[in-house]
DNA sequence: AAAACAGTTCGTATTTATACGAACAAATGG
DNA sequence: CCATTTGTTCGTATAAATACGAACTGTTTT
């Protein structure tokens, strides 16, 4: 093992970060809808998705947390987009990592 | 939710699969290193990489179950390349997702 | 003010991921 | 044949992911 305090660059740290966040078809496909239609209400993913509304508050928390969509909160109706910057920097990063 | 037996589509449950193969640091660094020289074994990864034995032989594995790598046993020495026809297959879809 | 609406958060259960050392396996060198 | 080398697999411990219903939070409507 190399002897350095952090382990992985920050590179790594990142693309695996995007990944990870795509890493459950569910959230595949919620990408998928927002790049659909630019924005979608909760319940309008609710209505196509195979699970529990808590469930999908969850998975729109790691997308949001890893950065890739922003939510917007206007009670009782959530909007949520494409975060477009961070998108397209794991769309850089991804396809780099691909060569 | 949609009434249908298969949760998702075969297309969104590849993106996720190798999104999640690539989804931590050190098998991002694994594909980094298996890319700059085509092949590498086990013992060369062991020694850039932060972790034991036992668990590169796990990412490893994780890597090898999604596809992306193939290994080629000849005891002592375990060598492993990039398996080719399926990393083209996860830059498509991938490069496909990010549009 | 009470009920309805649209989500979120909490509590919890179950599964999967991650990590390590110890034990094992397969070929080679003394 | 026994020790060494190189990985893999096993056992195990701990942490993180996934899923759901119940309870909660703000608006809006009645």
């Amino acid at each position: 093992m190399a002897i350095t305090s952090k382990k992985y660059t920050d590179k790594q740290e990142l693309v695996a970060k995007f990944a990870n966040a795509l890493g459950h078809p569910v959230r595949v496909a919620i990408i998928e809808l927002l790049n659909k239609q630019s924005c979608c209400y909760h319940g309008d993913m609710s209505d196509e998705l195979p699970i529990a509304n808590s469930t999908l508050s969850q998975h729109l928390k790691v997308l949001r947390e890893a950065g890739l969509i922003q939510g917007e909160i206007n009670p009782p109706k959530t909007k949520y987009c494409i975060n477009k910057e961070n998108w397209n920097l794991a769309k850089g990063l991804l396809i780099g990592f691909f060569d």
